[in-house]
RNA sequence: GCGGGUGUGGCGGAAUGGUAGACGCGACAGACUCAAACUCUGUUUCCGCAAGGAGUGUCGGUUCGAGUCCGACCACCCGUACCA
């Protein structure tokens, strides 16, 4: 066997999983299946650390189930659709449909070289028509099924490049690309009914065992749910028309501490005034400039507006109180309009103060007196508090309990009614862009908004776009919106808005158990293969894409495109981390910072340096980012030490979920393990047949618990503690003296069971030793149970918690045998110093402690 | 502010309530070499010549026994934010 030199053997191996199709997914109602998908990745053009990272934990996973003896489907995909092609088309020229589709080829081109067993022949990107076109079939089922609608809301857009903006896109209330003064504006938009599933997609987080906690809190905080009262205010001043205010309360508990009434700008009251009173117009105009992105509220003063109309308490018509028009009330949540109740909530505090409001208490601290208050008292709501305003329940309870009782006697005298709100909002999926997926709907004069037939599916993007001018494509092309109406035959003009690309990634996992469908989905198929046994990707999924997943596909349940098990898509959740590195700073004549590529730096005991000896600043683990220059290309890697390599070390350093550093040494290291491994196979390879040696035994246990250790802590998703049981018995049987067919054994194991790590030396080991077929195909190895017990093992002694001794003793003897061992040991009759005994604990197996 | 998480050698990290520091990096010593690199062998939590002592962010508690469980605090990280 000749030297390791994995730009050999790869391809080599890459080439004879191909051709024996080791990674095709087959139906096959004899195994168990088993589904396994990665995140897909957006088609940057590059692949990077974080992909390698991703990816081979999948396949590690795939590999250990292929091994197992399941049915394994291990696809891959791109998210192609989305922003960055058409910024590409409009700075460099060119088409966003090229772009995407050789930056596809190129990252397919650096993937194939890691050697992940994915089945290739289900590929396919969110941009081609095939996946569009049923994506488009679906929506007009949701249409059908009541799950889609239109609605003016309100967006941020750009007056320059004429297009709406995302939040993260307006920076300072500008664009990030024009640097136009951003506007909001009123559009009508398409949205999907998500809200309509805001308590089930909140109340089957409970069933996600194998979801991060974390995740599921996340998804849980953001749909929001809230308990409270609703109640309309009678008005009195107000126009025609409103003579009654809805507000929603969580506290309904202070409505005796209320001092104002305030509604949101947008409120229909607020727009009926504008209409009316120049003032209130030039307020809500003041209001709704400024970006509507969290930053922009979150430092924005508290402004209100007294409209002059009064509404009056619900329990003492006498009561009045003056209705604000106030910035900070938001109209999508709850009816857009409250009560204040400054005592006892911040914002509302901070407004009376401001304009001069009473501040009445409500309640106090246990065993407190009523004061005025200098600052809002807002304990914890599971806090018991004494009522001194209260109308409902006892003086002395918990805020929880109050509001309980609070609604259950608004309900009885017949003001309001609870109400349970969610923060969640329908999902606006318009976006007034050329690169997603047309919205298949036709504006006709005398129908309306009607789907397109089904039959003209895919209604495909137009090629003949230029993007040098701003705008969306589709609203200017000459003749790609004129169309027929399928209602009526007349003339008509399509929607010329595309679907969020979180669209497309909503349903991906389920077109993958039948890609060339003509129908968005195969029954036989969808049922065999789904769910998704184990998903994979980053954190910065944890609420959207999951969420609009999870919505997706109840709403493709509802459609008829999955069974119903199916409604939760993904059995089990992994988030990993990230892959940093090390920053290399120094900084410039003017004092800005100047970062250096890791090939620059010249390491040593007192620091970095670059190669004139200039002192470098190291900043640890930091996300490789192009601007810091700490990126690492895998494709250099894999040129250095191949793809084994690359893929051992990203698994190795770190538990999968938390951030592992990429570090030059680390990967010579396992560089050097790796060569290690080859020659320790070389070398059993020429031992003699019918050597015999000793400790056949001993490495016949070792082999056994290798594979024990091996097997548990993958399957626990705990692959840095696998590579290190790993790298513990190549050290054991690199010192081993066994006989041959027991070395040859141990080596063969060793390479099934670093396989789904670093498949492909796996490979050539097994082929050199002896093994049948293909490592790959080969199925996992057991452990003998009889060979992961010892006959005798060693107990440490402790003598009043502190280690003082050991002993060794049979594995099964008697704890009263052990206990006289124990003390008759010269190091326990040393340290004891002749004080008399008062207790001994003997764990079988594990420890003897003697207390003193 | 609110919610969640994490604190263990020089570093990344192991430890069903039962020998703290597995495994890897780095460092040190030795072998090989004219020499260096590679490779191999060994050492490596800290203090101490040793015997021994201390030790898992801090302080307290439960326990025969705590990195692990409980309480308070400190630090850092992540998410989220006018949601009435």
């Amino acid at each position: 066997m000749s030297r390791y030199d994995p730009a050999t053997i790869e391809p080599k191996w890459q080439k004879a999983w191909d051709e024996a199709g080791a990674f095709a997914a087959r139906r096959d109602p004899a195994k168990p299946k088993y589904y396994v998908l990665e995140m897909f990745p957006y088609p940057s053009g590059r692949i990077h650390m974080g992909h390698v990272r991703n990816y081979t934990m999948g396949d590690v996973v795939a590999r250990t189930k292929i091994a197992q003896g399941y049915s394994v489907l291990h696809p891959m995909g791109w998210d192609a659709f989305g922003m960055p092609a058409e910024n590409a088309a409009m700075e460099r020229g060119g088409h966003p449909k090229e772009w995407t589709y050789s930056n596809i080829a190129d990252m397919r081109a650096q993937m194939k070289p890691l050697g992940l067993s994915i089945d290739w022949s289900r590929e396919f990107a969110t941009c081609d028509p095939e996946y569009y076109g049923q994506q488009q079939a679906m929506f007009i089922d949701m249409m059908e099924a009541g799950l889609v609608y239109r609605k003016a809301a309100v967006v941020n857009w750009d007056p320059v490049d004429m297009t709406v903006l995302a939040n993260e896109q307006v920076i300072d209330g500008r664009g990030w690309r024009s640097g136009a003064l951003v506007e909001r504006r009123e559009l009508t938009q398409w949205f999907f009914k998500i809200s309509d599933y805001s308590a089930e997609l909140l109340s089957a987080l409970d069933g996600l065992k194998d979801w991060p906690e974390k995740v599921r809190l996340m998804q849980a905080n953001w749909i929001g749910q809230s308990r409270g009262l609703q109640f309309a205010f009678a008005t009195r001043g107000a126009p025609e028309g409103f003579d009654r205010l809805e507000v929603y309360t969580t506290r309904p508990d202070t409505l005796m501490g209320a001092s104002f009434a305030a509604i949101s700008p947008d409120h229909p009251l607020a727009k009926h005034l504008e209409r009316h009173d120049p003032a209130i117009a030039a307020f809500v105009a003041e209001c709704r400039r400024g970006g509507t992105s969290a930053e922009a509220l979150e430092t924005a003063e508290k402004l209100g507006m007294d409209t002059g109309m009064r509404v009056a308490h619900p329990f003492d018509t006498d009561w009045e109180l003056p209705v604000y028009i106030a910035n900070f009330i938001l109209m999508d949540y709850g009816t857009g309009a409250i009560f204040g109740c400054p005592a006892h909530d911040a914002r509302d505090f901070e407004f009376a103060t401001k304009y001069g409001l009473p501040i009445p208490p409500v309640f106090v601290a246990e065993g407190a007196e009523a004061a005025p208050l200098a600052e809002p008292f807002v304990p914890m709501k599971s806090e018991k508090v004494r009522y001194i305003r209260g109308f409902a329940g006892a003086a002395v309870q918990t805020g929880e309990e109050a509001v309980v009782a609070a609604i259950a006697e608004c309900e009885a005298r017949g003001i309001g009614r609870g109400v349970t709100n969610y923060r969640l909002r329908d999902w606006g999926i318009s976006r007034q862009r050329y690169w997603g997926c047309p919205i298949p709907v036709i504006h006709c004069a005398t129908c309306g908004v009607v789907a397109e037939a089904k039959a003209n599916l895919p209604i495909k993007l137009p090629d003949d776009v230029t993007f040098d001018i701003p705008g969306n494509p589709l609203d200017r092309h000459p003749t790609w919106r004129d169309c027929t109406c399928p209602q009526c035959g007349a003339k008509a003009r399509r929607e010329t808005d595309t679907m969020d690309t979180f669209v497309d990634s909503s349903w991906y996992y389920a077109r993958f158990t039948s890609p060339r469908a003509e129908t968005p989905t195969v029954a036989e198929d969808a049922d065999y293969w789904m769910n998704v046994d184990q998903y994979i990707g980053g954190i910065e999924h944890a609420i959207l894409h999951l969420l609009y997943s999870r919505f997706f596909a109840r709403a493709m349940h509802k459609t008829g495109h999955l069974p119903a098990k199916a409604i939760e898509p993904f059995n089990a959740l992994f988030t990993q981390g990230m892959v940093t590195h090390e920053i290399y700073k120094t900084t410039d004549e003017k004092g800005r910072p100047v970062y250096h590529l890791p090939e620059d730096i010249i390491r040593s005991e007192n620091g970095a340096t670059l190669q004139d000896g200039t002192v470098v600043e190291v900043i640890p683990s930091a996300k490789m980012s192009k601007s810091k220059k700490n990126v690492v290309d895998p494709m250099n890697i894999i040129a250095a030490f191949g793809a084994d390599t690359a893929r051992w070390f990203v698994m190795s350093d770190s538990p999968p979920e938390r951030d592992v550093e990429w570090t030059a040494s680390g990967a010579e290291a396992t560089f050097k393990h790796l060569s290690r491994v080859w020659s320790l196979c070389s070398r059993i390879g020429e031992m003699p047949a019918d050597h015999t040696g000793t400790g056949d035994d001993d490495l016949r246990r070792a082999t056994a618990r290798a594979i024990d250790e091996v097997t548990r802590s993958i399957e626990g998703f705990a692959f840095n503690k696998a590579i290190a049981a790993l790298y513990g018995f190549t050290n054991t049987l690199a010192k081993a003296t066994a006989s041959t067919p027991v070395m040859k054994a141990g080596i063969r194991t060793l390479a099934k069971l670093m396989s789904p790590m670093t498949p492909h030396i796996a490979e050539s080991i097994w082929t050199y030793q002896g093994g049948e077929g293909l490592c790959t195909q080969a199925p996992w190895p057991k452990a003998d149970p009889a060979l992961l017990v010892d006959d005798t093992v060693t107990l440490p002694i402790q003598i009043n918690g502190k280690r003082r001794a050991e002993i060794s003793v049979p594995k099964d003897m008697a704890a009263a045998e052990v206990e006289k061992i124990a003390l008759a040991n010269e190091d326990v009759i040393k340290f004891l110093a002749g004080q008399p005994v008062k207790k001994i604990i003997v764990v079988p197996g594990r420890i003897i402690n003697v207390v003193a």
